[in-house]
DNA sequence: TGACATTAGTTAGCCAGCTAACAATTTAAT
DNA sequence: ATTAAATTGTTAGCTGGCTAACTAATGTCA
């Protein structure tokens, strides 16, 4: 999906910051990988999914499905949480549900509105795909100690209210 | 570009802990926040790219022609570096000369094979991106400590290292 | 030298996001 | 009560990645 596999050498940025003076090495240098690094996550991701017929937009859709007790949403719950538009949502469930994993289903309350439910092969396909994607996590930050996966989540969870209301 | 606003609670967590024992909380929640930040951070990129006329994946590739100091390179390499097939390439250097930001010129070594210069417009176009992109990332990280930057940096390249293969 | 493999760039067509515009319905305001 | 505004899901068409298949040129090795 994306960006720059070749990041820049210490080199590069010289050059940069000598017709830029702007630049911020370290924070840019970050910033770069925290891009790279988000690409190659998902672009292991989607490799993982792929066997099982699914892209992550639609595997996300089926996990917001499992979330709820009641097992039903309706399609712009699903398209805010999941952060697509709900013209996206559409796609997702019009090829969910020609795979039969997803149902729409009539809604009495509101003339509009259409209710989704996880079908029984829909929550049969997450039980052959979570187990190992939760495997498959754990053997990518298998190096990283533990006190450091906290500390960086919590940097990262300040960093995304730093960005809120910037995109 | 991707993937689940909504993260989830530690009560979503301990519900799908429940169903997939395999769960690795901690890890899950770094893994899920790298792809969200990442998400997050392009998206902002690319805003900020638009009124510029340019996409990220076009502004790249500017940003690898003005590396060289020859600033003549050829598109499988520069394929290579960004990370993108070379059939996508074909495409960002048709937009990029499309737009006069670059040039394409006939090399005389191999006859497959093409130059790719950037012009003075494209020059002139980085000119104008490049310091208030560099300012939006200085502001993207300002409420972080450098230290915090640096450590962070140094765990993201042990991480790439570690995904080294596996894509 | 000649056959075969490899490489460069392009083309064609797929896919999953997006925006914009729409009809149907519901909600709010006067 | 009626009109105006907002919301729901969908459709149509754009975009920028991708893969697969192609042509032209180059390299390799018997």
């Amino acid at each position: 999906m994306f960006l720059l596999k070749d990041l820049p050498t210490s080199e590069t940025f010289k050059k940069f910051k000598a017709d830029y003076p702007d630049l911020d090495i370290p924070r840019t240098a970050l910033f770069l990988r925290l891009l790279r690094v988000g690409s190659d996550l998902m672009t292991i991701l989607d490799a993982y999914l792929r066997p099982f017929g699914l892209t992550h937009g639609r595997w996300i859709t089926l996990i917001l499905l499992h979330r709820e007790d009641t097992h039903r949403v309706v399609p712009s719950v699903l398209a805010n949480k999941q952060g697509v538009k709900r013209a996206t949502m559409t796609n997702l469930l019009d090829r969910l549900e020609r795979d039969a994993l997803v149902r729409r289903v009539a809604c009495n309350q509101d003339g509009r509105s259409v209710q989704v439910e996880l079908t029984k092969a829909g929550k049969q396909k997450l039980d052959e795909i979570m187990p190992g994607y939760y495997r498959m996590v754990k053997g990518l930050f298998r190096e990283i100690e533990s006190t450091t996966i906290k500390e960086m989540t919590q940097v990262l969870d300040e960093l995304r209210r730093g960005l809120k209301g910037i995109e």
